[in-house]
RNA sequence: UGGGGAGUCGCCAAGUGGUAAGGCAACGGGUUUUGAUCCCGUCAUUCGUAGGUUCGAUCCCUACCUCCUCAGCCA
């Protein structure tokens, strides 16, 4: 892996390069920016690796300041939430969390500035008239008839505004631009409204309130942020965020730089979509495993350093974009390939009987093949087995190396083992085998022969019985929210989530929640974060291991 | 039919006037008591289309096509 470290080339960095070598800026300053009203989810994820690791690279700062303009929606859990999940992915910002309601005051002021050089206006027009007003992507728009009103009769308006003479959405601050414009936002946009809204940080000490695109770029401003990065759909707000920084005394003007959001083939990375999901029960909350929330993603098992080497591997850029499930996978399966330790399971038993079991011996095996720093447990043996059920078959396929009928087989870290006879039941299910072993096998090959399939196998006497939770995707397509005529809740994978009881090691019966493990041959799986606990054990599959084989039957 | 963006391999993505990086996936081979890992090899005469400038263009110019995005007192 030694790539992990390096990074990669995208325009952002070309900008950044090229305003160092300058003189432009001798240091960088990023933030992350969320508002606190929902859960983070893998687009988060890669703004937060962009922004802050271009702070790690290049040994500049990046903040953490949450965009607070709308108490209505906004929370303390999700605020508590989104600092956890930027911690756990393993960066810290500078310097305290910063709210954009820390700048409330100031931002009042700067808009009295606004007023007094004629650049902001009160207005009473309601909702429905500002809209008529507005014209469309086609036609301008055109003036509020309160547009020309005196400089101090706006002054007067706004403090009242503030004063609170006035009942929600009664009068509205406007930026005074051009209702002409071919940018919708310059035509005049809102910057102030009135809400009486209980504010998480400053309860009822305001009644109105600045909007994003006023608060933002003044905010960056404060914080002498260099680089300003969001996503393309902020693109047209970029006038605005200029404008109002060129018509306010802040020393600073930071500028703003937008990449494309994330998409990730057979998910949505929609917070008001995962809202959705979450109210109507279709996931059994913010962190479901099934989830692409950071919490959910950190449930099922991925990595944080996973995280960041899929943040790595799918680069920014500008164009749109739909990430293959395989490159998350493929990330998440490097980073645990050489630090799972390996252990056996079984998740759909099939019991074997061992006719010739006296004298048979338990064995020493390494929990990783190449690290041998990980340890060793036993490996037990018993007169009474399970195996997997998909690994014996009657009619083996062309290509079969498990175990069939009359043929041996390697049980992982133990003796070569051949299936002499398939007891079934009435309707001619096979549900047992009765198998013999070669007790000459036992960490050694066979004479004479080869035997070129392993299976792993516990013993029934030692095994812990688990609650093992498989996932699969959460969509049966690749891109659920690609049509708009057809709600995406319609393509939700019902095969999402499988619930089953089956065996596991011994070794595994102390392990902590979140502990990290690869069950042979059948992936990486990880103790529960909530449920999981000693004497009642819970896995979840992260992802499964690669498999030729299957892919060849497919 | 206004404004703002984007179109480079199946999926991401560098590059930029000098003759197409890399990753993922895929495919072929080797090692293997995980059909895993690991190792070796293959994988764009071509950069949305059509013209033009040039000794030379994915990079410059022109026209066109396709897709995304904007009409919240959300962010």
């Amino acid at each position: 892996m030694s790539t992990a470290n390096t990074p990669v080339s995208n325009f952002i960095r070309t900008i950044i390069d090229a305003d160092l070598a300058s003189g432009k800026h001798s240091s960088i300053v990023t933030r992350f920016p969320p508002e606190p009203n929902g859960y983070l989810h893998v687009g988060h994820a890669k703004s937060i690796c962009l922004n802050f690791g271009l702070a790690v690279d290049y040994q500049g700062k990046c903040n953490l300041r949450f965009d607070d303009t709308n108490p209505e929606k906004e929370s303390f859990e999700y605020a508590q939430s989104i600092q956890e999940d930027v911690r756990w992915l393993g960066f810290q910002w500078d310097g305290e969390v910063r709210w954009a309601s820390d700048y409330f005051e100031e931002l009042y002021a700067f808009a009295v500035e606004l007023i007094q050089k004629g650049l902001a206006y009160v207005d009473d027009l309601t909702p429905e008239e500002m809209r008529e007003y507005r014209g469309t992507l086609t036609e301008p728009g055109k003036n509020s008839p309160y547009r020309d009103r005196s400089i101090d009769e706006n002054l007067d308006l706004f403090g009242r505004m503030r004063a609170g003479e006035f009942a929600d959405g009664a009068r509205v601050l406007r930026a005074k631009i051009d209702m002409a414009s071919s940018n919708i936002n310059m035509r005049d946009p809102v910057i102030y409204r009135i809400r009486r809204a209980h504010h998480i940080r400053t309860g009822d000490a305001w009644c109105i309130y600045p909007m994003y695109d006023y608060t933002h770029c003044i905010s960056d401003a404060l914080e002498a942020i260099t680089h300003s990065i969001c996503t393309l759909e902020f693109e047209d707000h970029r006038p605005l965020y200029d404008w109002v920084l060129d018509n306010v005394s802040v020393a600073c003007h930071p500028r703003q730089y937008e990449f494309s959001r994330l998409e990730l083939h057979y998910t949505i990375t929609s917070k008001r979509k995962l809202l959705q999901l979450v109210n109507e029960k279709k996931v059994s909350g913010w962190d479901d495993p099934r989830m692409p929330t950071i919490q959910g993603m950190r449930r099922r098992g991925y990595t944080a350093s996973g995280l960041r080497e899929f943040a790595r591997r799918i680069g920014v850029s500008k164009s749109e974009n739909s990430v293959d499930m395989a490159i998350m996978e493929g990330a998440i399966r490097e980073d645990l390939e050489p630090r799972a330790p390996r252990v056996m399971a079984i998740i759909n038993p099939l019991k074997v009987t061992i006719s010739n079991f006296e004298g048979a011996e338990a064995r020493e095996a390494d929990f990783h093949p190449n690290l041998p720093e990980l340890g060793k447990r036993a490996v037990p043996f018993g007169r009474e087995l399970y195996i997997e059920a998909d690994d014996f078959a009657e009619v083996p396929p062309a290509g079969w190396k498990r175990l069939t009928l009359g043929g041996e087989v390697r049980l992982r870290h133990s003796y070569v083992m051949r299936c002499d006879e398939a007891v079934k039941d009435s309707s001619g299910n096979v549900v047992e085998l009765k198998c013999s072993i070669d007790h000459a096998t036992l960490g050694k090959n066979p004479e004479g022969r080869k035997v070129k399939g392993v299976i792993h196998f516990l013993s029934c006497e030692h095994a812990l019985p688990a609650e093992i939770r498989l996932y699969d995707r959460l969509f049966t397509v690749a891109r659920p929210d690609a049509d708009r005529d057809v709600d995406f809740s319609n393509y939700l994978n019902p095969d999402s989530l499988k619930v089953v009881q089956g065996w596991v090691e011994a070794s595994v019966k102390e392990s902590a929640p979140e502990t990290h493990y690869q069950f042979e041959r059948l992936g990486y799986f990880c103790t529960d974060r909530r449920d999981h606990k000693p004497g009642s054990l819970v896995f979840n599959r992260t992802v499964t291991l690669k498999d030729s084989w299957t892919r060849e039957q497919a």
